[in-house]
DNA sequence: ACGGCTGTAACT
DNA sequence: TAGTTACAG
């Protein structure tokens, strides 16, 4: 039944930190005697000095910036320190700063719900933490304020005397008759300081923040409906006013104001097309121009979804959320190839693949190690011209399998892929280089990533013991792969005069892991049966083999190997789960815990110090939120009736609709489609809480 | 024929 | 689902 939400729910507290000038920073914590001198970091120093990726704040203000070339920067500021970004394996190894980031969300993860947005930058929901403050150390009753919290900037203040600009922000902070909201930013300011100052003294890294809140507008029916402030924009919005090393508040009451004047494409997600044709199309310079169009007009224009989306963000409503997820949903390892590098011989392309499933393997095999994850799904994208011109801009086509652990089986998969694809592209032309015609491929970028990763059932299961290395299933040696007689055959392999890199790979022993499941009978269901995760050494010839193999278990009853196959589209759902299959059942049973905070648990480690932690204690605060979310919904959408909809007033009709933007509705072209698409029920205009 | 390398999400 | 496209840092 609706009841009203706690006052304490209504307003939220979002931060989003910023690293300043991420790569610079990690590279002067390594050389600390480039600390405070004009630093860039640049890849690939061969061609022009190499392109700047990260610029330091003291070369910004000589007038270099990013995107301009090294030899550039060197003519701007010509005592700028470049520092090369690592290279390994022939391309650019990020890992040090992906590490670094990590160091940073261990540290962030442990005062609210965290979300990792990028290497760099990371959205906290405080609303917990400012609540607790506020009730049980209100900044009124401190001592003192935090000479960090002192120095925020807060839109919307004045700040004239530099002398009195710390009073009034320590008055703001305080103010006995500030609205609630106000309040919890208040605390908000006060925790996101520490937490920064917290960052800088374990990591050396400055970094600023934006600190917003939101507000459910309907009081009548918050129990379902979230219209919020964009909170998450607007934090991300002002922790790029101020930088670096600054952190920056939205209050309430400075909403308007600051959306009104904001240039439509510093919005988020309006940076680009959709930005552009705002502006040429409609006309719309900013935010607030956009309140003059109707939500109808907008779906018009960019379809219902988009339409409605604009609506709202106009106004400064938006369902986002922070999302519990500290850890990447994907990896991935590529490389481009311009213009006269383009590779242009299979065995080329061959070789790059190797490096780049090398790089993928070692990073998949750290994500288990750490987070004890597998990623199920492997993708291949390139990119691609043909020669004497034709018709030079086709685009590649991506291509994905399944994933099968082991560096070798990356390797061959990922140039299955390839050459699956590469048919594909030339189509008409064929696929031999060689051939009499001038029409031949190039390829300019190679890319292998890794994706859906779920998590792997820990603690009691006993799947970890047996889990070294590396999971595959021999694949079939025809139906399976895209490319039968390329697949395996060692002539490929010998034909590449570049690869010789491959077998000498050292750290990490090949072997195989096949998963297998137990079952008396192998129509049941397999979610019941006994799942075992075996190893093995792949020195065993029969690993090598192309063939599908029964290997018994320990148990001794009989065992069925889980065969995947490549672009097997036949066989899938016959009776054979996929790994994936498996531990999503495993996961979803207990509770649906994909997205919460429990990923949390997971220890993040850093290549520095120990730094690797566990937030799994304050997991349970946030597991509280969670569930109070899902319980106080209480019924299944599904289960409103259309008529109970419509007995709403009006008013309330729309924000349903505004904030439940009518997801899913098949975007019927940009046309207006006739109205709510027929839907008999209200849950149509729902969609899941959590995605 | 240069911005390189990643990563997420929505759409179809 | 698999593949494409847009967007962002």
């Amino acid at each position: 039944m609706p009841v009203a939400r706690p006052e304490t729910s209504d307003a939220r507290v979002i931060a989003h930190v910023d690293m300043d000038c991420f790569y610079v920073q990690v590279e002067q914590r390594k050389q600390p005697e480039l600390r405070g001198l004009p630093t860039a970091v640049v890849q690939y120093n061969e061609w022009q000095g190499g392109a700047l990726i990260a610029v330091s704040y003291e070369a910004r203000s000589c007038g270099v910036k990013r995107s301009m070339r090294g030899e550039e920067a060197k003519a701007a500021c010509p005592e700028i320190q470049l520092v090369q970004v690592p290279v390994a394996r022939g391309k650019a190894d990020l890992n040090t700063y992906r590490s670094a980031g990590s160091e940073v969300v261990s540290i962030l993860a442990q005062s609210g719900k965290c979300e990792r947005a990028s290497i760099d930058e990371v959205y906290l929901d405080l609303t917990d933490a400012a609540e607790s403050m506020l009730a049980d150390a209100p900044p009124e009753s401190l001592e003192s304020i935090d000479e960090e919290a002192l120095k925020s900037h807060i839109l919307g203040m004045s700040r004239e005397d530099g002398d009195d600009f710390k009073e009034s922000v320590r008055d703001w902070i305080c103010r006995k008759d500030a609205d609630r909201r106000d309040k919890l930013l208040g605390c908000g300011i006060i925790i996101v300081a520490e937490l920064r100052k917290q960052v800088l003294k374990e990591t050396e890294f400055s970094c600023s923040a934006g600190i917003a809140h939101n507000k459910a507008r309907s009081y009548l029916f918050c129990m379902f409906l979230f219209p919020f402030i964009a909170s998450i924009m607007l934090a991300k919005l002002a922790s790029g006013m101020n930088k670096p090393a600054q952190q920056t508040v939205v209050p309430y009451s400075a909403v308007q104001e600051l959306l009104s004047s904001l240039p439509i494409k510093k919005m988020k997600q309006l940076g680009g097309k959709l930005g552009t044709s705002l502006q040429t199309d409609l006309g719309i310079d900013t935010v607030g121009d956009l309140l003059q169009f109707s939500e109808t007009k907008l779906q018009e224009h960019y379809g219902i979804n988009t339409g409605t989306w604009l609506w709202n963000i106009a106004r400064g409503i938006s369902g986002e959320e922070v999302q519990g997820r500290l850890l990447p949903k994907s990896h991935g390892s590529g490389k481009t190839f311009p213009g006269p590098r383009a590779l242009r011989s299979l065995s080329n392309v061959q070789h790059w693949l190797n490096q780049l499933s090398e790089e993928l393997y070692e990073r998949l095999s750290s994500d288990l190690e750490q987070n004890k994850r597998i990623a199920s799904t492997l993708t291949l994208h390139a990119s691609a011209f043909i020669s004497k011109d034709s018709d030079s801009h086709k685009k590649f086509p991506s291509k994905s399998c399944p994933l099968r652990y082991g560096v070798t089986k990356i390797q061959e998969d990922a140039f299955n892929l390839f050459q699956a694809a590469l048919r594909e592209y030339m189509g008409p032309f064929g696929t031999k280089p060689q051939g009499n015609k001038k029409e031949t491929w190039r390829i300019t970028g190679l890319s292998v990533s890794a994706s859906k990763i779920v998590d792997i059932p820990s603690g009691t299961s006993s799947i970890m013991r047996y889990f070294q290395g590396q999971s595959t299933i021999p694949s079939s040696s025809t139906s399976g792969c895209p490319q039968e007689h390329v697949a395996v055959t060692p002539s490929v392999s010998e034909s590449c005069s570049e690869q010789k890199s491959v077998e000498t790979r050292a750290s990490i022993p090949e072997e195989d892991i096949t998963i297998t499941y137990t079952s008396p009978d192998l129509d049941n269901s397999y979610r019941d049966s006994d799942i075992v995760l075996e190893k093995f050494p792949c020195q065993d010839a029969s690993c090598q083999s192309n063939e599908a193999k029964e290997f018994p278990t320990q148990s001794g009853t009989q065992t069925k190997t889980i065969g995947r196959k490549i672009n097997n589209s036949k066989e899938k759902n016959r009776g054979m789960p996929s790994i994936v299959d498996i531990f999503k059942n495993y996961n979803a049973s207990p509770q649906a815990r994909q997205e919460t905070q429990e990923d949390s648990t997971v220890s993040l480690t850093s290549n520095r110090g120990n730094l690797s932690s566990s937030t799994s204690h304050n997991s349970e605060v946030n597991q509280e939120v969670e569930d109070r979310r899902d319980t106080n919904w209480g019924y299944k959408v599904g289960e409103i009736d259309q008529s109970v909809f419509d007995e709403l007033p009006y008013e309330i009709q729309r924000e349903f609709r505004s904030f439940l933007r009518p997801n899913k509705r098949p975007n019927a072209g940009k046309s207006k489609s006739g109205d709510g698409s027929a839907s008999s029920s209200i849950a149509h205009y729902f969609q899941p809480l959590k995605r």
